[in-house]
DNA sequence: TTGAAAGCGCTAACAC
DNA sequence: GTGTTAGCGCTTTCAA
């Protein structure tokens, strides 16, 4: 195989100089349409692909977006990377995807890398620096969009889910349905996506005249495995103190929860309430279907993308928050006994 | 914002050329350890970045990898994707990622653009260009690996899961569980992990001396929804004709499967068994836990980018064909009635 | 040990 | 409507 055809070789076959070709393949209108056509043809046949890279070296500017996230195998992140796969792909950008492991000094490794590679600019999903650090982030001549984190700045954007509001949502649904005794289960504690749930959770609960009990916090990571050891704390706790149910950090945690459930012969609902949070295509098909908030994941990509390439083009960009409902289906049932309010 | 920084701002800097500062931030040992020194802080200093685009023309060979896939939301897809990831990044290359949507012509499309960026080779995970197109597959000057796809030709690789033998697998352990009537739920009709799953169903049906019948080959496309129209199908069979068993293309359909079961009443794995295939992350949450075939999903895309390196370094490539192993869990159980070999 | 010069493939003035 | 020229940021001869 000898080396990729470049529009010399087009002009070379068709007797015409490189520009001519380059106009041509460009569809400049300063061009025969019959040279156009022959020229075309040509580079079919010698099977010619542009080489982006020169491309992006004279221009300036490549047609590749960097996206880094924590982890390529969270649902809600495969969601969110379609969102920016789908709005990217229609606006003819690529998409470099870099994942940090959830390690902060990795994010920035990689988002010196991306820039590297003359992005135009970068989606960072659920990035983990933490928000002290906002300032020491290095500066970029590239627009940033940030989703579910913050890290204000110049030529920096944010999507952002309203995850309070979800929190709040969550947890007043269960306080509705009679719960007064309603467990957290966290998430990475470096998000802040864990710390605006965490205060829905808190606010809904103060809102309805019950103390918030740091106790009833249980730590986790988002994770099915967090979502087990969750249960097997609740089983430890004495009967009468138990919470009758949970708020789970996400889908994927409730689902674990869920599980060891039905391991351990614990009923849901009627043991425990679980509310899980993502509405995630996992939690319509879970045992029983699960009772979530819906993160409107792929519109949060659809709209970094549709943010980034507006400040490309230098239009006005605001921050955007958007809110998801609640998606009940059947992990959630009144308590079994009614405690009396004892707060 | 100024333009971003390159060798020649650092060279002004420094007070030499733009080829020592390129000589001394490649490591050249043809340079004094001082000046080194000093252009590395200078380059530090002024957040210099190289520019992958430039080099990459002047070398021709850029530190990118370009991967197909028919889409992001898949799990299975998302592990091969953490083994590409993984195995790639420690190799120091970048990885491009583009989604066919499962449309094979948008699958070339995107080989070709891919190929535009100058990646160093691309890998192709479940292609779902047909067989016979092989031949008509665009040719280019780079090594390209398809995993668990075939289209032989020069330059153009394989790395796949034992498919055939998994299927076999499966219905095996169903038939040795005392199932006869054991039905299949396809996956993709397009894609070659169908039908090898399919033919080793086929092949242990025979085997045991079953005869295979075709009117229980469910039609699916790995989705939940498939299992949930499947479980239907079952419903209207007439009762003293219904398999007693399931072999999911995959755990997703499978899980869908499940889905339904609990939603219309049926137990599992009391009235029906199921299989599915993967072993993905959500099989071990599943409710029951999900028997199922494993599939070395991270080793495929480990495996993947060690031959497409392999082959960049002109060394002697072969294919690989990996097999995983059965792990029972709690979705087969002995048909509730034995039914007299009725074949 | 360092500098000068050429060139990777392409686009964009600027000519004609 | 088409050709000529220069140059994007980098690496790499070839000289010194």
């Amino acid at each position: 195989m000898t080396h990729r055809p470049s529009i010399k070789d087009i002009a070379r076959v068709a007797g015409v100089s490189p520009s001519t070709v380059s106009r041509a393949l460009a569809g400049s209108p300063r061009i025969s349409e019959q040279t156009r056509q022959r020229i075309q043809t040509i580079a079919q046949e010698l099977n010619y692909t542009p080489s982006l890279a020169a491309r992006t070296l004279v221009t300036g500017a490549s047609p590749m977006l960097g996206v880094i996230a924590p982890s390529l195998a969270d649902p809600y992140v495969a969601a969110v990377m379609q969102g920016v796969e789908a709005a990217s792909h229609d606006r003819g950008f690529q998409r470099l995807v870099a994942s940090s492991q959830g390690d902060p000094e990795q994010e920035v490794a990689m988002m010196q890398l991306l820039v590297g590679h003359d992005v135009a600019g970068l989606i960072i999903i659920s990035s983990r620096i933490p928000p002290e650090h906002g300032a020491g982030l290095p500066r970029f001549d590239i627009p940033v969009v940030f989703i579910n984190a913050f890290h204000p700045g110049e030529g920096i954007y944010h999507v952002m889910t309203d995850n309070e509001h979800g929190g709040w949502l969550a947890t007043t649904h269960l306080l509705e349905r009679g719960h007064t005794r309603v467990a957290y289960l966290g998430g990475p504690q470096q998000g802040r996506s864990h710390t605006a749930r965490l205060a829905g959770y808190r606010r809904a609960l103060e809102e309805a005249g019950y103390a918030y009990q740091p106790s009833w916090v249980v730590p986790g990571d988002g994770t099915p495995q967090a979502g087990r050891k969750a249960l097997r704390w609740w089983l430890r706790q004495p009967e009468s103190q138990r919470p009758t149910a949970f708020f789970c950090y996400n889908d994927l945690s409730a689902l674990g929860l869920l599980s060891e459930a039905y391991q351990q012969g614990v009923a849901i609902p009627e043991d425990l309430s679980v509310v899980g949070f993502d509405n995630a295509p996992l939690a319509e098909i879970s045992i029983p279907p699960l009772t979530t908030v819906e993160q409107k994941a792929r519109e949060l990509g659809r709209q970094a993308v549709a943010s980034l390439l507006a400040a490309l083009a230098s239009k006005p960009v605001t921050d955007v928050i958007l809110r998801g409902e609640l998606i009940p289906r059947a992990t959630v049932a009144a308590p079994r006994v009614s405690v009396i309010r004892d707060q």
